[in-house]
DNA sequence: ATATTATATATAGATGATCGATATATGTCA
DNA sequence: TGACATATATCGATCATCTATATATAATAT
């Protein structure tokens, strides 16, 4: 994984999550995640759009012309309830897989089955 | 990343994590990592050995024949000074992305820069 | 003694996620 | 007017990992 990727997969998880309380267009989408990954991440147009494309289509999400706080057209994505229900399914994997590499990485063991 | 596989760029950090107290063949490496894991990830032999031979080629491992606890002829793996070093690092890189992925998903933001 | 199964090591090709490069259009600022 | 930032979009390349396959040995069952 290379510096700054998202990598992992996770990444439509995390898009879910940044549209799950306000639309939001796709640069301010990569503007938010910078900064509330504290500039861990920089997620790039060329992975943004095809995701949110694939989305839409998966009725994840709709999209919708708008305007901007600054009275720019912009446009919109909007979480569904199909979405809110992927990103709940992802949010639990995330959280079985790093409690799995916390286990290992801590050495954590378990009895034998 | 599908069920079960370990994606995310962090299966040399486990390799090097499994062995960084115990010299270990390939599929005890697997079974270890399926029990400490608590049985959420399932390494493949097909995943495994070109790491480990990948490894080998850049110093972060030696190889050696050895004989198993069951009297068996076993190709043995150690981590060298240089793997432990690797490891290091690949600990502190999982450990940026897991907690921007938390600030992320937890909604915690930080002041703009 | 022989067949079957489990263990073990290995490699090649396929898949999928993400990036890098590129294209295009619009609005802003000097 | 020209340069630059913002915004949306697509395509090909890359990389990690998986699936499938091959091969060998040891253990177990017949």
């Amino acid at each position: 994984m290379k510096d700054k990727s998202i990598g992992g997969g996770n990444t439509t998880m995390l898009i879910l999550r940044l549209i799950e309380n306000e639309d939001m267009y796709g640069y301010q989408m990569i503007d938010a995640l910078e900064k509330k990954s504290n500039h861990v991440f920089a997620l790039k147009a060329g992975t943004l759009y095809p995701i949110l494309h694939g989305l839409e289509q998966q009725e994840m999400i709709t999209a919708y012309d708008g305007v901007s706080e600054e009275g720019r057209q912009r446009r919109y994505y909007q979480i569904t309830k199909k979405g809110r229900k992927l990103l709940d399914e992802k949010k639990k994997e995330w959280e079985t897989y790093a409690s799995a590499i916390k286990n290992v990485m801590g050495g954590i063991s378990y009895a034998e089955v």
